[in-house]
DNA sequence: AAGTAAACCAAGCGCTTGCTTGGTTGTCAA
DNA sequence: TTGACAACCAAGCAAGCGCTTGGTTTACTT
């Protein structure tokens, strides 16, 4: 069993098949497109095939929408990277899966979509700014781990979490002029941002 | 005469004292704080002092009151990146002085507030679009030309294109976790900056 | 066959939005 | 004094928005 299929198993992820779960794969793409307050409810609706006002029976809310496209990006892209970084021993790999990972999800891969976690952060009001940063806690943790890791081998002269926020904004700003199907492939971009930051 | 006295006389930057300059000036404060999306007309109005429609008085719509924002954001950005590189010659301080100046338009220490340029950028239509690229990319090729100098002098493995885009990344994202009345300093966030990338 | 609950429709309410229109005021040159 | 023009007001239109409501369909259980 793959470890998608876990999460939706235990319930953390919506299956992807079902009404709500259609609904959310719509909405994600329709936020990463035109970003959420120019996706309307009618859009995500007449993309799955449904009235707007159906939606409320699923969600309370459009904001909620958006906080569960957040929370379940999240939870795969964690599952995901725990699982690559399985077995991996020296940092220098570590480093790179970090990397690789991070990249897949920002261009969607697996269904992820980073980006609207960056992009759309203002979107959400307070309240669930605070659930969504406390899952995104646990994810970040996991970087500054292998970064100060990184420091202590003198591979970076930077502390892991002042490292991992320079990291991440280089990541992110790779939608702004990063083309996956260009010259430059996605395991070469990873190499790149893995010389720029501990490179010599 | 200072530099954005000399722009405002150019006629290339607004007189923030006139009609037409003081909405500028309060939109572009309310795009920081909430997001063009979410900035009403009604809103820029009332923090001029003016109605509504008054504004349609002084731009054509919505959307041009952003593309001017932009405009003049990277035409005193610029005059003062090139009035701050007068006369630094080792390549280690141009870099550190591009890093400051950026920062500092980031955190809108001379009215510029670099970050609607990225985090906005989708709010403008293509046509809108292609004609604040045009004068973006006067200010990139002068980080460019920086750094494909330090590459030179093997202070960086990468190109300068490439690594000016890790570094604008890098920069623009500290929005989200930076705090400039925090325990570090601008000038210490500088330093940080050059060590991650060039350091050793 | 009857009962139940989830999923959805049909219609539209109440509100906000960007923008328009026609008229009024203030300023300054001739 | 008059004319011209920029700056603004007052009122509101048309469209789009999130969301609600009451009723219907569908699938499944007993």
């Amino acid at each position: 069993m793959t470890d998608l299929a876990q999460l939706i198993d235990d319930g953390v992820v919506t299956d992807p098949e079902s009404a709500k779960g259609r609904l959310l794969g719509e909405a994600r793409k329709l936020f990463k497109q035109k970003g959420f307050a120019k996706t309307t409810v009618r859009d995500i609706a007449s993309e799955v095939g449904i009235l707007s006002g159906s939606i409320f029976h699923h969600f309370p809310n459009k904001e909620d929408i958006l906080r569960c496209v957040m929370e379940e990006t999240i939870f795969v892209s964690l599952a995901r990277l725990k699982s690559e970084l399985h077995g991996v021993e020296t940092v220098e790999a570590q480093i790179k899966t970090l990397i690789r990972c991070e990249l897949d999800a920002i261009y969607g891969r697996h269904g992820q979509d980073f980006t609207i976690l960056v992009s759309e952060w203002r979107s959400l009001k307070p309240d669930n700014q605070a659930k969504v940063l406390e899952l995104r806690e646990v994810y970040e943790r996991l970087w500054h781990q292998v970064f100060n890791d990184a420091q202590k081998q003198g591979l970076s002269p930077l502390g892991g979490v002042l490292l991992r926020s320079f990291v991440r904004g280089a990541l992110v700003d790779t939608i702004n002029w990063y083309n996956p199907e260009g010259e430059l492939t996605l395991e070469q971009l990873v190499d790149q941002v893995y010389l720029a930051f501990f490179g010599r």
